[in-house]
DNA sequence: TTAGTTGCAAATCGTTTGCATCAAG
DNA sequence: CTTGATGCAAACGATTTGCAACTAA
């Protein structure tokens, strides 16, 4: 097998075996800036003629996600889950309503209000998470 | 059949019939801060006794999402969608990851970085969602 | 009386699991 | 050779639907 490399290291170092799906999969994600459900990721591989089990890709994709490589996300609206890579930079997503599309936007305004809030509030604040809604300008 | 005539008016001037289950739904989601699952809404009837169906409990939500009046909410990392009464104040939930309750916050930080960010992307920006996470007081 | 509402059972959809086989290390 | 990865089919939980019976207006 030659050409599924590209990823060995990462899964290596996480202790993963170095499998052609994971590249795979790996890559689809890497070249999006969506993210992407289950079945998406499927019909990709289906589309490049990779012959994969659903299940396998959902395994994949959790596998992904435990080992923080991979980050897994609910959208307001949508019944299913989405998986992106974790680029490790914080940001967020503008999202057109219309055409589903997503953009990444890696300004966050929400650091001094965190601050803010774990004072006035007395929670031990971890994180947040922040989608924008809209019209992109080719729908609007 | 008496007593469950709190929200006649607010139902018929939606086009809704007034049933004594659509009252007592919305009495349970008025009488709380938290986003509620159908499950949740469907054991609090079980306790006060009421027999309903639980696809009559999803029907409900559903017409009350479709008239505005209720709001359906995914988080992340839940399967369940949460419905809460539609308030019509704007605001966010701070969420206690371990014991999962939710307290309304009702200010937000947004509105001068939605007006640069639809300016800088070019969107039309209608909305956004803003979830803090964090362990509150008793559980950090 | 009639259009909208509800209960019930079955269907559907997204996701997970058990188990046998297979391939990476 | 050993452990983890995959395929397959079946199970599962949340939600939706078709249809008949019912009830508010």
């Amino acid at each position: 097998m030659q050409e599924y490399d590209t990823y060995k290291g990462l899964l290596h170092s996480n202790g993963l075996k170095n499998t052609k799906r994971r590249n795979l999969i790996l890559d689809i994600l890497a070249q999006t800036e969506q993210p992407l459900t289950v079945d998406q990721i499927f019909l990709e591989l289906k589309q490049k003629d990779i012959s994969i089990n659903i299940s396998t890709v959902y395994r994949i994709v959790e596998t992904m996600v435990s080992r923080d490589l991979v980050i897994k996300t609910n959208l307001n609206g949508e019944s299913k889950t989405f998986f992106e890579l974790n680029r490790k930079e914080h940001g967020h997503h503008i999202i057109c309503m219309n055409c589903k599309q997503m953009f990444w936007l890696d300004d966050c305004p929400l650091d001094d209000y965190c601050d803010l809030l774990q004072e006035k509030t007395g929670f031990d604040i971890t994180g947040h998470k922040l989608e924008i809604y809209g019209y992109c300008q080719k729908c609007k």
